[in-house]
DNA sequence: GCCAACGTTGGC
DNA sequence: GCCAACGTTGGC
């Protein structure tokens, strides 16, 4: 079991989209970054879990979970002209761009946001990809062990 | 291979 | 809207 972290805009896609989703499912298309892009291929398995962030917004935070329901798969909006994020140099017989599907777990009681995160910056999460400087991975790994206590952030919060 | 110019991300 | 931090592109 690997632990990730997926970035989303909510004003494009938010948590509560997947979760009104049919199925409460999606894919994740759309990543154009190699780094992000060999995490989800070479990396991500089907059962793995991710938070869910929202970034670029007023309060950016983690706001709940979602499981990794698929194997890596060819994005194919890379392939469609008419799509925002085509790709001409990514052809069906050698493909460039991948993606999973993913399915809504659980929210947290109460999103946790960047700035309780960086709270922890210097000591629990000094690790954590999402608080280094300059940072700008749509898709990242999480440790377990910073996973863990992430979760347990989230469930002191959620007995506030 | 170098590097300047440019585009994008994302917090503030 | 600003700006720092990158990643990508393309001329040389």
């Amino acid at each position: 079991m690997n632990y990730w972290l997926l970035k989303s805009e909510p004003s494009t896609f938010s948590f509560t989209d997947l979760k009104t989703s049919p199925k409460r499912q999606t894919h994740w298309d759309g990543v154009r970054n190699y780094q992000a892009r060999n995490f989800i291929r070479d990396g991500m398995r089907k059962g793995d879990l991710a938070f869910f962030y929202h970034s670029s917004c007023a309060d950016p935070a983690i706001a709940g979970i979602v499981r990794i329901v698929s194997a890596a798969y060819p994005d194919h909006t890379a392939f469609d002209a008419s799509d925002k994020h085509y790709d001409a140099s990514s052809e069906p017989a050698n493909p460039r761009w991948y993606m999973v599907d993913v399915r809504y777990e659980r929210a947290f009681e109460r999103a946790l946001t960047l700035r309780e995160l960086k709270q922890y910056k210097a000591t629990q999460l000094a690790e954590l990809a999402l608080l280094r400087r300059g940072n700008r991975l749509s898709v990242m790994p999480i440790d377990a062990k910073q996973w863990n206590f992430i979760i347990e952030l989230a469930r002191q919060h959620s007995q506030d």
